[in-house]
DNA sequence: CCCCTGCTTTGATCTAGGTTAAATCCGCAG
DNA sequence: CTGCGGATTTAACCTAGATCAAAGCAGGGG
């Protein structure tokens, strides 16, 4: 099979992404020989808590959650990675396993880039350093902010947060805006750590108070400003 | 005043921290130059939510509380610094303000190193940008076991954990261990997401069991394995 | 030594959200 | 068109942990 078209479609998705914009193309050749295409069917784990990481991964199209089992069985999902975003960098430069899984939601195409690639270019270029920096720290807010809303957020309050920051691009100015609740929703409600009947409940509450229109998965929000307005 | 003896206590104190070992006599000299020294009484405020971030904090001696506080006014303690520890790392990398406040839970002394002095030594030093790197995983790991606890631990399972932590380095073989919940019990139980009321009852509880000995902030672990087994 | 103030404990009561169980809904393979 | 299996909803009930209220206690300034 003819490697060289994917090899550049490895390259072209690489240089998307915030990590590595404004490197050179000999550096992205590099990264790029040091990275794996995999495709994962639906329900299929990409690693299992435990196992060592041995670089990151780059979700491509489809979607990944990521989460923890716990003695007992029951499985919380920590976060849902969508295309373009990443995972499993942190643990590249920490010399432990991986204390979550991670596991398609959907049929999923994701990049590997080995960790070796990602220290090498590390020792290389310092701007790279600092954009590496940056993208941990990014993560580090995000989860911050995860603890903040877990801790002295209500269910409710999440539920907004979540429909919000979903269309946070978005600014629909009068308009109704549309989300659709890819995942399904009872990966959601897990996502917020509640139980499925409960995101149900908070749902239908919301629309009780025309807050929000239910249609399956797809949700609208007739007033973004007024839901805001009710967290 | 002579500043010479302070300034070389500074770079005493910065060459201990993870980040700047086996940095070299005048890269320390260049930023020991750009670090305040501060002194905080118990209570004083080093800096609120929404202030921007022009540097990372090391704490020296003293201890300091980094928290939220919710729309209706009730706090909530995510970490507690101690000595050695630094905090804020993340932000100097993002140009966002702190999401947190950090206040003085004792009469603290800590170091402020400026922002543009890392930067610069980031530039110069691929190995101090991989000591930052996982600097900043590791407490990436840190809150990803934080939000475990907090989803799907029970309130015993986090204040057992938490002793356990504090003890972490003790391995005590059979000998009974001591710990002090030094911040107050007030401060701890805000930090393991619960009310005062509630730790309260579950360390008697513990106590009713046998697993440990209160003796006001004193704690007593008779026996570590049968802790850590209870978990 | 004593009182005042701020922790900590205790007890009674309340509630957000979890559990259980059963009914619906829905996409879709046959 | 039809039956199946998974996802969602609904309803009744139940608990971990919060809230409220009231003692205890402990330490430090006078």
């Amino acid at each position: 099979m003819d490697k060289r078209p994917l090899q550049i479609k490895t390259q072209a998705f690489l240089a998307n992404l915030p990590i590595f914009t404004d490197m050179r193309l000999e550096e992205l050749d590099r990264v790029a020989a040091a990275t794996l295409q995999i495709y994962a069917p639906k329900g299929q784990a990409l690693f299992h808590c435990g196992d060592p990481c041995t670089g990151f991964h780059v979700v491509v199209y489809g979607q990944v959650k990521l989460g923890f089992t716990s003695p007992q069985g029951i499985e919380k999902v920590v976060e849902i990675v969508s295309p373009g975003q990443s995972f499993g960098e942190a643990l590249m430069f920490l010399d432990s396993p991986y204390i979550v899984f991670a596991q398609a939601l959907s049929d999923s195409m994701l990049l590997h880039v080995a960790k070796h690639a990602v220290f090498d270019e590390l020792a290389r270029d310092p701007s790279f350093a600092r954009r590496m920096l940056s993208g941990l720290s990014r993560r580090l807010h995000g989860l911050v902010r995860d603890v903040e809303a877990y801790t002295l957020r209500s269910g409710q309050e999440r539920v907004i947060g979540y429909l919000l920051a979903d269309v946070a691009d978005v600014t629909g100015n009068g308009k109704p805006v549309e989300v659709h609740l890819t995942p399904g929703k009872s990966v959601i409600a897990s996502r917020l750590n509640m139980t499925p009947e409960h995101f149900s409940r908070i749902l239908h509450e919301l629309a009780a108070n025309g807050l929000i229109g239910i249609n399956g998965r797809a949700i609208t929000i007739p007033d973004l400003e007024r839901l805001r307005k009710s967290a």
